[in-house]
DNA sequence: AAATCAGTCCGGTGGC
DNA sequence: TGCCACCGGACTGAT
């Protein structure tokens, strides 16, 4: 599950591959194409696949950025416009001289958008469940949601903005691992990165915003931000699907200490699996109060 | 009015 | 072995 270290590494490797270069084609699979034709909203949002096909192609790829788990393309033609990319559950970006060069088959099987570049090699997109997004807009406000995320973790404003909206009445009775998985409070921080700072900083995932005290929200806090930075040195996390554009892995989840653990790696206790916020959530009863 | 909930995009996986 | 319920980022629309 790609999360904010993982995207963090995509574009690092995306950039400089594709930066200046022309995207001369672009292909959308027939399985997409089919999904959309029956009313499907599938990875290409709100436009035709053909539509989507004639606004790339042809244009520059002026700048590649990340935003919360987002990557943004600024791309040009006449003027500059985005395309704007989440990877879900399951994305993935090859870059490869070939689709056969895509390093395993069950990438290699899944692949519904391909860009290829003026220098001849392509820029393909995988997505074994489909469960990523493409969007072409003019301009970001376009999708006003993205307008919504919360200011990037390693920016100064970003710790003032969790602590605010933290501490914010509508919030007191909510489980502090619902508001550090919000991307409107903390970008990028999904359930492996919040399991893992909670395990680290011994809070519950269940407590109550109103019962954590200031100085340690900010240890949290902190801890978010350290744990985001040692997974991109790691290369990010690998649990399942997680492939850098070379389709190499990550090796943060051998530093794990609790997410997919059944015993704590602290005391040893067995671990427990809460729902929270719709997702499970696993913790030691021990270490996390 | 605001908060919550189900639905949406799916294939892989684990349990029976 | 084969089937099927379940899982999940993040948005959207309904209640």
């Amino acid at each position: 599950m790609p999360e904010l270290p993982e995207v963090e590494g995509v574009v690092r490797q995306i950039r400089p591959v594709s930066i200046g270069k022309k995207i001369e084609a672009v292909t959308v699979s027939d399985i997409i194409r089919l999904s959309k034709a029956n009313g499907k909203e599938a990875i290409i949002k709100r436009m035709e696949a053909d539509r989507f096909v004639d606004s790339l192609t042809g244009a520059q790829i002026v700048r590649v950025e990340r935003r919360s788990k987002y990557i943004y393309f600024t791309l040009r033609k006449d003027h500059e416009f985005l395309l704007v990319n989440h990877l879900g559950m399951s994305g993935a970006w090859f870059y490869v001289d070939q689709l056969q060069s895509i390093p395993e088959d069950k990438f290699r099987r899944h692949v519904h958008v391909i860009l290829t570049l003026s220098d001849g090699n392509l820029l393909a997109f995988s997505d074994i469940r489909r469960f990523g997004e493409m969007r072409v807009l003019q301009e970001e406000a376009e999708f006003p949601p993205l307008l919504l995320m919360a200011p990037e973790p390693f920016e100064p404003g970003a710790r003032e903005h969790f602590l605010a909206i933290a501490e914010s009445a509508k919030y007191q009775n909510k489980a502090i691992k619902e508001l550090i998985m919000d991307g409107q409070i903390i970008s990028g921080c999904g359930n492996i990165y919040a399991t893992e700072a909670l395990f680290k900083t011994k809070i519950h995932p269940k407590r109550a915003a109103r019962r954590i005290s200031r100085r340690r929200k900010v240890e949290l806090f902190e801890s978010i931000v350290a744990i985001l930075l040692e997974s991109i040195e790691a290369g990010g996390s690998t649990i399942s699907d997680y492939r850098n554009i070379n389709g190499e892995s990550g090796s943060m989840q051998d530093r794990f200490g609790m997410y997919g653990k059944k015993q704590c790696m602290v005391c040893g206790t067995m671990t427990k699996t809460l729902k929270i916020g719709g997702r499970a959530s696993v913790y030691c009863p021990t270490c996390q109060k």
